[in-house]
RNA sequence: GGGCGUGUAGCUCAGCUGGUUAGAGCGCACGGUUCACAUCCGUGAGGUCAGGGGUUCAAGUCCCUUCACGCCCACCA
């Protein structure tokens, strides 16, 4: 309050503002949870780890805004609110890019060896890695940065290290030749996640298999290059065209390897020819039906998806030309049938798009059921909730469903598997290389973990597990969790298994999930496409203010959002307008006597007059409402509601009619305005601060006010001192009076610079007009009101007004023809008979009176009541007017 | 083959547990240099809440169904 009062900018500079900002609040501690009082209750977020060399997207920027959001709102309510930050080393996308870089330079990974392409990968991070943090610095996350961490550095990474030691101690890992998805190009292992499966055009070709006996039996299939692979020909066992050839055997073609025909119920017989080739090294039920009837397996390819020398005279080739150069020479030998364009579905890679191959490999695998259960239960029984809910029939449903976790990767970046393999086939699982022995070699595992492995540790392992450090004991379990649906299964459910098997508890309470950011069409966002928009380029525009209010407020929890940029200028000229409305009261401090000691906080209820009543009132019950909006999650509506009542309340009525007490009031009038005033802005900018950080902190520092800073600010409660019920009607009463002078004004060209008069006929408000008739000089200039008394005729040729028992009439004898008045009145009449039907039926309904909440009822006779001395009113105008 | 979401003004979206005349912003039309703001102010036009059926005193809101668009999961060669 001693403060010194500043000078405000006429304009927000939010470039130089953000900038300042975010520095003197980071410098001084503040995104800190120790700023909290020791006993306080904390609350915890763990970010998404951005990939540590990736830019900001519209995603993070969502993250951020939310995140931040619910961070500085908790902070401000007094918790110890800590958002721990943190980068993820992201295996794969972070391996291509150094690959790329690599390759730039005209060598390769193999080429430059293991260790140094690690030593690149790691200048490569360190070069790139401090740039998403920056920007999400620019976006106004006050998160801890002090606790920030990285999947890969030493302390996440003995915590992977520990649990994969744990789960294998458990017999919960365990490695082995698998049929797993293989991507030829990366050249390593993926999970079932990462394989998207899309419908596109292709080709199913059919052929004879060729039997011993000389005859053949029809198959199709779309990759004829398997053939080669082949280790039966099923149909199905009731099948009447082919059961009579199970048992008998078939060669395959051109290789002629001898196979049997089975039979197995799998077998559609309505699909294709109705039969079917099995080859159980490179497609999964193949691989299934092998495993009952005991088929053997071949493998044909190479890890780069060459055919290797199982593939007898076509070894060497690529799967493709091996596909086209095994077709032809089939035809040449006469027993392919047709080739007929269809559509199927084809799997590829998330990353890279490349058609996938199942191929048999030796990986290390997680039996995920067990820890499956316990993540099911959490849920189930409420110890976590998702938002929105209806994620969590699909949350469910996956579970219920997984499958044992592909963990290992044929990677270079990223987690190795603590894992040695001695001379002599011994398998050493620890944390540490096993001890050396004399003539003994050990060689360690050299593939890595998959990145979701590390990430699903993330918010235990960031503070500090498995060491039982005080920030574990302080902050874990977390509060909530908050991502994009689009990693639920990826990140979310993992998170919550391993959270569950390693610490015995729910790793958060809550799950709040965002949906995707896509363009004012609904398109994804492609650089193909070019419609990409750069978070950083709207911040640059418009400040992170708007960017992160049109983010929260244009989306609803778990759906996607359509960004149309307009709305980012529209919120920049909201933050403009808040600028103004606060440079109005603060330069209404200036230059009096009065503003260096205005004393804080709202005057007495008792003392304030009307328009003062009605917008502390309007002020509580918007606390009240955020209260109920924060607690269900809903903060677009919280967002909406406050921007409602800043513009359309406090600023487009309440500081329009402050200017009277300001400029012709007494002393104590201008006193107590001003402090009304300072008061609202002040709780205004407390509840807008966790939605637009940077431009309610600047303001706040120009309204007197106590405390260092906005960010540490109480966030406002409701005082129901200051309802007043009947202050909010009176007010609304005179505000549709101006509203309905100003339409009149306008509807008969009246130019808003003709100062007009009018005569009120107050019915039971006569006080209220008597003491607010300033009011329509300020705001519909109208500089003579007078009360016509009781049971005096109404002016001729004049315009009215009819609100209830009250008429307004302007006597614009130069502008008003009673004709054009006559018909305006008739159409209002007619409105009103309208909705006087529609209530006075409702209310003759024996039904809705006797079934309806007492107050709704209650609510429509008033209504009726009202509507119905509007309609007298003008009914006597227009028989005083119309005849 | 399952499951889910969306469909509200020209555009982008709100509308919580059903209850006044369905809202906002942008855009549009008309009008405004009065001492916070033209990054502004005022007024207005514009919607059979995708279609149909049902429940209810009362439905944009609940149920069923149809259509359109989108997404997720799933082993049909």
């Amino acid at each position: 309050m001693e403060q010194q009062m500043k000078q405000m900018p006429k304009t927000f500079d939010f470039k130089e503002a953000e900038k300042r900002i975010y520095e003197w609040w980071e410098q001084n501690g503040w995104f800190k949870p120790e700023v909290a009082p020791e006993d306080a209750d904390s609350f915890v977020i763990s970010m998404p780890p951005p990939n540590v060399t990736g830019a900001l997207h519209l995603g993070h920027a969502l993250f951020v805004s939310l995140e931040d959001l619910m961070t500085r709102y908790e902070r401000m309510r007094g918790k110890a609110a800590l958002w721990v930050p943190g980068t993820d080393h992201a295996g794969i996308a972070t391996q291509l890019q150094v690959e790329k870089l690599l390759h730039d330079e005209g060598t390769s990974r193999e080429a430059v060896g293991y260790e140094e392409f690690i030593a690149r990968t790691w200048a490569w991070k360190d070069q790139y890695g401090g740039r998403i943090e920056n920007q999400l610095r620019r976006l106004g996350a006050s998160c801890d940065w002090d606790r920030e961490r990285f999947t890969l550095d030493d302390g996440l990474s003995g915590a992977v290290q520990t649990v994969f030691v744990t789960l294998y101690e458990q017999g919960l890992i365990y490695q082995g030749p698998r049929l797993v998805n293989w991507s030829p190009g990366l050249r390593t292992a993926i999970s079932d996640l990462e394989v998207e499966r899309e419908e596109e055009a292709g080709k199913l070709y059919y052929f004879n298999y060729p039997l011993e006996d000389g005859n053949s039996i029809p198959v199709s299939t779309t990759r004829p290059e398997t053939i080669l692979g082949d280790t039966a020909v099923a149909v199905h066992p009731e099948d009447d065209r082919y059961k009579h050839l199970i048992g008998k055997f078939a060669l395959v073609p051109v290789i002629n390897r001898r196979i049997p025909v089975i039979a197995d119920e799998y077998v559609d017989r309505e699909y294709g020819t109705g039969a079917l080739k099995i080859t159980p090294g490179h497609d999964f039920n193949d691989y299934e039906i092998g495993q009952r009837h005991n088929l053997s397996l071949i493998n044909i390819m190479n890890r780069d998806a060459t055919l290797n020398e199982n593939a007898g005279q076509y070894a060497g080739m690529d799967r493709f030309e091996a596909r086209e150069k095994l077709w032809t020479d089939m035809t040449a030998l006469g027993i392919t049938i047709k080739v007929q364009d269809i559509m199927h579905v084809v799997p590829r890679a998330e990353r890279g798009g490349e058609i996938i191959e199942p191929l048999i490999s030796t990986q290390w695998f997680l039996k995920i059921q067990p820890l499956a259960d316990k993540a099911i239960a959490a849920v189930r029984d409420g110890r976590i909730k998702i938002v929105p809910e209806r994620f969590e029939k699909v949350y469910f449903h996956w579970l219920e469903n997984i499958e044992d976790w592909c963990i290992s990767r044929q990677l270079w970046w990223g987690h190795r598997i603590p894992v040695w393999y001695g001379s002599d086939g011994e398998v050493y699982v620890g944390k540490n290389p096993p001890k050396e022995r004399p003539n003994y070699t050990w060689t360690p595992d050299t593939d890595v973990l998959d990145t979701w492995f590390s990430s699903g540790l993330w918010p235990f392992s960031t503070l500090g597990w498995p060491e039982q450090t005080s920030d574990l004991k302080r902050y874990y379990p977390t509060d909530v969790l908050e991502t994009g649906y689009d990693i639920l299964f990826f990140w979310v459910a993992r998170m919550i298994m391993m959270g569950l098997w390693f610490t015995d508890e729910v790793p958060f309470h809550t799950v709040y999930l965002h949906g995707l950011v896509r363009d004012k069409q609904g398109h994804k966002f492609s650089k193909v496409k070019g419609n990409v928009i750069d978070p950083l380029e709207l911040v640059d525009q418009y400040g992170a203010d708007p960017l992160r209010f049109t983010l929260i407020t244009g989306s609803t929890p778990g759906n996607d959002v359509n960004l149309d940029t307009t709305r980012v200028e529209r919120n920049w000229r909201f933050v403009n307008k808040i600028w103004q409305m606060t440079n109005f009261v603060t330069s209404n401090l200036e230059g009096d006597s009065t503003a260096g000691g205005l004393e804080l906080g709202l005057p007495p209820h008792d003392t304030l007059d009307l328009p003062a009543r009605w917008i502390v009132s309007r002020l509580t019950k918007l606390i009240d409402s955020l209260q109920r909006l924060f607690e269900s999650y809903q903060y677009g509506e919280a967002g909406r509601q406050i921007d409602d009542f800043l513009w359309g309340e406090f600023a487009d009525w309440y500081i329009e009619i402050s200017k009277h007490a300001l400029y012709q009031g007494d002393d104590d009038a201008k006193i107590n305005t001003r402090r009304v005033l300072v008061s609202v802005l002040d709780q205004s900018l407390r509840l807008l601060h966790p939605f637009m950080p940077f431009v309610t902190e600047d303001l706040w520092s120009f309204i007197p006010h106590e405390g260092e800073a906005l960010i540490l600010a109480p966030y406002p409660e409701a005082d129901a001192n200051y309802l007043d019920d009947e202050a909010e009607s009176d007010m609304l009463l005179l505000i549709d009076i101006v509203r309905g002078i100003r339409n009149v004004r306008d509807e008969y060209n009246v130019e808003p610079s003709r100062k007009i008069t009018a005569l009120v006929a107050p019915g039971s408000h006569k006080g209220l007009f008597k003491t607010h008739d300033y009011l329509f000089a300020r705001l519909c200039n109208v500089a003579e009101i007078s009360l016509l008394p009781a049971g005096s005729a109404a002016p001729p040729k004049a315009a009215s007004v009819t609100m209830g028992d009250v008429t307004v009439y302007l006597p614009l004898t130069d502008f008003v023809d009673s004709q054009a008045e006559c018909e305006r009145l008739n159409r209002e009449k007619d409105k009103l008979q309208e909705q006087i039907d529609r209530t006075e039926g409702m209310l003759s309904n024996e039904q809705f009176v006797s079934r309806a909440r007492p107050d709704v009822v209650e609510r429509e006779r008033e209504r009726l009541a009202t509507l119905q001395a509007s309609a007298d009113q003008i009914t006597a105008r227009l028989a005083n007017l119309c005849g």
